[in-house]
DNA sequence: GTCTATACTCTGATAGAC
DNA sequence: GTCTATCAGAGTATAGAC
């Protein structure tokens, strides 16, 4: 019955990462400390200490998840795409949504990196590498088709793309005035044709 | 010479801030500790105290600078160019530049503000609207007058452009492949006119 | 104005009884 | 596995001599 005592540590090592998710991303990594994280758990420090022997060892787990949960979304939703330019729409709102859609995980992965130390700092780089990798795959087939102006660099519209949804993090509120879908389309539309009504200059 | 007094003292506030916002820049706000700050300024910690009574006090202020700093080199550049679509196009070039051309300052007020304690967090909040007025009326102008399109949600276009551009920071390096003017003009040719080679999706 | 020295609080982590 | 109790260290801020 091993297996069982494994998985049900396992159930609560996920039920700490998300309550310590939510507080990561409230309060910042760094203000929060492990006596609130136990509390919030409805268990005391030295049970904590059971499920992760120390705080940064959450933060590395946590960010594994989420960049694990990013890839696999985007990844799926573009594949369920045929043509082309409608496959990187739907990886951009694929992205959008897992950063914007409650998954404080996600948020934190953004926003606390500097809070790790060498190794595992280095281990997050290598997997972020991996994700920015499948878009550049992605933007670097459709300019060889054809689809993507040649002046374009697909690094930089990457990073201006995607940069422009992790910033959308600082301020999206879900009961703001846009839904996720009309700040989807607008950014669609804004990266696929621009803003200006005359073209040329 | 309260005069030469006080204005000696300003001085040294200055270097404080400019000694502090590179520390803070590089390990956070919350993991660079007074001590540090006095030694990095080359005086002991009670001598610091007296340029500031406390660590708060320290980023309230540098927020305070690079907000100010932002807004008027902004405004400055934008208010250069005659033509509409240059001036919103020399804007966005500016705050590329105060952002990305080494200013700490700017870089903290845009990643540590999670960091402030209330009343302070709202006088930098109400600075910060100040500055997106400002980019909010330049939109509008343009769409009034017709060369931004009229489907286009200006609010959502300013923070998405914004955006693009803050999130640079977390990228960009001085040395890299692409210089600021180069990345500039791709966020430029993105906005303006878009990316793909066949419009009409 | 600057220094030395320290007060006080909170931190992450753990030992050991149950 | 969970609890109580506590350790060693770091944090900010300040008092008081000079």
């Amino acid at each position: 019955m091993s297996q069982e005592y494994s998985s049900s540590l396992d159930a609560e090592r996920a039920r700490v990462l998300q309550i310590s998710a939510k507080l990561f991303r409230e309060k910042g990594f760094d203000k929060t400390s492990v006596r609130q994280i136990a509390e919030a758990c409805e268990i005391l420090p030295g049970s904590l200490h059971y499920r992760y022997k120390s705080k940064d060892e959450i933060l590395v787990d946590m960010m594994r998840v989420a960049i694990d949960r990013t890839i696999r979304r985007t990844i799926a939703a573009s594949a369920s795409m045929a043509d082309p330019v409608l496959r990187i729409r739907a990886a951009l709102k694929a992205h959008m949504e897992v950063l914007l859609s409650g998954d404080d995980m996600v948020y934190v992965l953004l926003f606390e990196w500097r809070a790790l130390s060498g190794e595992a700092r280095k281990e997050i780089m290598r997997e972020r590498d991996r994700y920015e990798r499948h878009w550049d795959a992605m933007l670097d087939a459709l300019q060889i088709q054809g689809m993507i102006r040649k002046d374009i660099n697909t690094k930089t519209l990457r990073l201006i793309g995607l940069g422009a949804i992790n910033w959308m993090a600082t301020w999206y509120r879900p009961d703001g005035g846009q839904s996720l879908d009309e700040i989807c389309d607008t950014l669609w539309s804004i990266i696929s044709r621009g803003i200006l009504e005359h073209v040329g200059r």
